[in-house]
DNA sequence: CTTAGCAACTTGTATATACAAGTTAATTTA
DNA sequence: TAAATTAACTTGTATATACAAGTTGCTAAG
């Protein structure tokens, strides 16, 4: 492993490992290559590819065992809205399509869903999408993003459906989300949600408003999501 | 410090600077003594201290900022649902009172809330408690705790108002929860919600199912809560 | 054949060290 | 005076090493 990037290699390898396990290359109830055996493949010692282990560890991906090893898990089951990282939805994955209602564009900031925001985010604007996700054929998710319009080059132009929009920003554009706020409600379904799931006034929706923060310094994605529960439940795990 | 116990010293070292941070002898703006300075203070080397540090970041009761330091947050905000290590919950604390409806009991597992139980959980039992959490005199949360009846000495005897659970396992019974799933849904209040809200017939309500994993191999903790998200949204840092 | 114990693995904890990189304030230079 | 440099801090990354503790399977004793 060469440090030829200014990426550390802890996380170079973490992204390799979680590669892996997503490709299904080490699949659910295999036992990970031994700490020392990972050394050896990646050139690096112990405490660095500890490093990595254990964030696979906290995200979900791997289990720790002492004195047995690294059982993997598979991908951390969720889908997205309510996990840690807000990067994976392995449940449904297959059945989950995403329909974009409103495709990304640049638009000046109508609100942030009661988040009040700061000067300097106004004044750049944001990317602004809806998106429609739909599990079953039946319309689960609806939900709206807006992402501040600072540096991230190419980012209309890019091709959204079924992309994973978290997965995008950290492998493209280094950008992860490291903790956030959240709101969540239950509400009864406007005219426009009643339309959008299909279901009679009065119905139950759940609401939930993000702001999330990201290792860029002030630079804070904001997004908003009704959930039709009935059909199906959110799950997610912690 | 010395090491007589059993306790690793970068949990011990974490303890410390948390109570210190809840106890605000350290207080949200502040900057912690550098990590150079704590390997001094508490006789360990940095990386132990960096241990303690990271989780206590990861964790949001800090903030690192490279050359600056360890800025303190205070503690994190949420209702210690929808946080990470359910363990906490600030906003409110001074203002949300706990009722204790059904006070700890040895009690057979009734259900475990739509979640399969093993064949060990059920033969053992469960201790079960209800509450009632109160917030500006207002109820806005009900909840029913199931905690499988392994090993926990004097647990009923102890005095549950007003006091975290999750506290009290960690530093009692060194029991911590390192994850879980979750189910959210939007439901319409029945009769007995209907009741203990205050609200009509048809009110949204919020529904959480917990099932939560602990460092002891094995022993999950199971909870549901109902919500009157309208009185309060439900909110929680991630 | 069965079992006890040991050896060889695994991860967990901790030390000591080194340098890179970001921040801040004092100092030097223009 | 004002700007540039430097020095002294901070956290971030990485190495090399050592031993503790849990798991597993082989081996030798009964």
């Amino acid at each position: 492993m060469q440090a030829k990037t200014p990426i550390p290699q802890h996380k170079q390898i973490y992204e390799i490992l979680r590669k892996h396990i997503n490709e299904r290359i080490y699949a659910e109830g295999d036992v990970l290559p031994s700490e020392n055996e990972l050394c050896v493949t990646h050139h690096v010692t112990r405490p660095t590819i500890r490093k990595a282990l254990s964030r696979l560890a906290h995200e979900g991906y791997i289990k720790k065992k002492q004195g047995k090893g690294s059982i993997v898990m598979g991908q951390p089951k969720g889908i997205g809205i309510l996990s840690l990282t807000g990067t994976t939805w392995a449940v449904g994955k297959e059945n989950l399509t995403t329909t974009i209602i409103v495709k990304p564009e640049i638009r000046t900031w109508e609100n942030a869903f009661s988040f009040p925001l700061r000067e300097d985010e106004i004044e750049v604007g944001c990317f602004y999408f809806e998106r429609l996700r739909i599990l079953n054929k039946q319309p689960v998710f609806y939900d709206t993003t807006m992402i501040p319009n600072r540096n991230l080059p190419r980012f209309t132009s890019r091709n959204w459906e079924n992309k994973s929009l978290f997965d995008t920003l950290r492998t493209v554009y280094q950008i992860e989300i490291i903790g956030g706020e959240q709101r969540l409600m239950a509400i009864t379904a406007d005219e426009k949600l009643q339309n959008f799931f299909k279901v009679k006034p009065g119905h139950p929706i759940l609401q939930v408003d993000r702001k999330m923060e990201t290792n860029r310094e002030g630079f804070f994605i904001y997004s908003q999501i009704f959930c039709d529960s009935s059909k199906s439940p959110l799950y997610g795990t912690f």
